[in-house]
DNA sequence: TAAATACCGACTAAATCACTAGGGAAAGCG
DNA sequence: CGCTTTCCCTAGTGATTTAGTCGGTATTTA
């Protein structure tokens, strides 16, 4: 189970990029239009922005936009991000790599070797799924600004 | 990450599996030979009793085998034993389902969505490999006592 | 009967989760 | 300037989970 300040991120990414472009959202309205509580989801949106997906303009008429476009931001950067490394062994992560305390043979080892195809798996569909992808996909959701014009 | 617990169970049920059929193997020698707490161990091998994948023999030349065969036995399933379900989303579990709270419609949600495919990609991996799978590959590894007998 | 083993319940220290509290800093408006 | 609105920052807190430990009881076998 990931988190809830995962999945308030996801919520609130979603919201943003999907606003028309240029169109600041504020931490309040997303937290309102999203039922996530408010202060929690100031700390998440400051992660984001410190981690370069956000940015942020103050005071009045204030709010956050996207800084990188939401095709280039994937589902597993953005939950490493709050989760830390996604590998179900610290042996499997390529950011993150620890060896097992005890660990006799990496080569060797079954848990290691079922739990990379599992990870393989996974890191596939998190990695290349971007925000803009399930904004496309979306049956009612509109396309992210920044990649399409809406007709109007 | 999977937590130890699980780690400690893999490594518990990889040996019991690999070990000559009929023969026991006490929980201090699993202990002992696989660097794990002993006591902390003897819970595990209890859990799985209790699941029904091992059993057991009290007293002198006492210990823990194998119940049912290791190849009905899913990487998925002992996981789940130990780690509660496998889903990152509550509302994707199949066994443990819950509504996310605040969901509007599940079918819309963009977050369930594309975790449901990268679950659907893991799942499909730990629910099929079988602990005889993992050991059946090990490089070094000998073949489940309860399938193959060694050559000697 | 003594030793070895599985079985059982309670406890604990540390970490993590899901927030809340209480501000400070900057931008814009009048 | 001062006021409001917003983002920004740090600390704290109660509940839960993790990773065990501790101290024993029950059962089997030699």
């Amino acid at each position: 189970m990931i988190s809830n300040k995962a999945k308030y991120a996801f919520r609130a990414l979603l919201a943003i990029a999907s606003a028309p472009e240029g169109l600041a959202l504020t931490s309040a309205e997303i937290a309102r239009t999203h039922s996530i509580p408010h202060k929690f989801l100031e700390q998440i949106l400051l992660d984001l922005k410190k981690a370069g997906i956000l940015d942020s303009r103050r005071g009045k008429s204030g709010g956050y936009v996207m800084l990188r476009p939401a095709d280039t931001i994937s589902f597993g950067e953005v939950l490493r991000l709050f989760e830390g490394p996604l590998a179900p062994l610290p042996c499997l992560s390529r950011n993150a790599y620890r060896r097992c305390e005890d660990c006799v043979s990496e080569a060797a080892c079954e848990i290691r070797r079922e739990f990379g195809r599992a990870y393989d798996a996974s890191r596939l569909v998190l990695d290349s799924r971007t925000i803009a992808d399930a904004l496309r996909n979306s049956p009612y959701g509109a396309e992210p600004g920044h990649e399409v014009r809406r007709a109007g």
